[in-house]
DNA sequence: ACCGAATCTGCACATATTGCAGATTCGCAC
DNA sequence: GTGCGAATCTGCAATATGTGCAGATTCGGT
């Protein structure tokens, strides 16, 4: 994902407007290597604006991976988790306690966007 | 999986009831290769049990899982599919369809449960 | 055939996410 | 700086998958 000014441009240039919430996530996302659930950046953003919509932050999300800006991890039990990471690589899921760490495995042509789980 | 004779004797050795609505489920998940999800052998088993209630369908699934006779695939997005081949493989899932076939890919020791996803 | 434990069913509830409508705000034009 | 219209935010209802629970029913040993 790009830094909160360059994604700020984007969106301008596509008609969106740059809401303090929107900039506020983008800045919460940028280098955010944790994986976290919309609900996790729900928590994170309430603190640095309260009353701010859990409705807000998912449709955020889906903007900024409608944008290609944020990768969407689908393969975790529970909810949906979210990685600004866009480069080529994979997900381990632990299966005991849920937490995503990134890895690089080696496949064919044609397979991408897998996930790996059981570690820990 | 083993087959729906073999899983009767399993059942009534740990004092388990061996009931119409189960024996129904063994055979139609004995050398299933769809990957069903509850919901598709709710509609499979209402056809020929008309009544049957979902929550059986999920609940015998739960206790073939808990037995080890059956594997609970929770990476697709949307909702768990089950699996009656017990080797050793892994999953395409396929993002547009949903579906998921088998495969087989060289891993590392101490990596298992993985699934793959992008395909077709 | 009898009896108690196991099971089945229907419904309420839990969780994750989206649809919708009204109030608010952004950003361009003047 | 003001005004305006479209975009956005918020709160709530609704959807989807799955589980908890209680009462009625059934299995299977005696």
């Amino acid at each position: 994902m790009r830094t909160p000014t360059e994604l700020a441009e984007t969106f301008r240039a596509r008609g969106l407007k740059l809401t303090p919430q929107r900039h506020l996530l983008f800045r919460l996302l940028h280098d955010n290597t944790t994986h976290p659930s919309a609900e996790a950046l729900f928590l994170a953003a309430s603190e640095q604006m309260p009353g701010i919509s859990l409705r807000t932050v998912y449709q955020t999300l889906n903007d900024l991976v409608t944008l290609g800006e944020l990768q969407q991890i689908d393969f975790v039990p529970g909810s949906a988790r979210f990685d600004p990471n866009l480069s080529d690589h994979q997900h381990l899921v632990c299966d005991a306690c849920g937490a995503v760490r990134d890895v690089h495995l080696p496949l064919g042509p044609g397979v991408s966007g897998e996930t790996v789980a059981d570690f820990h």
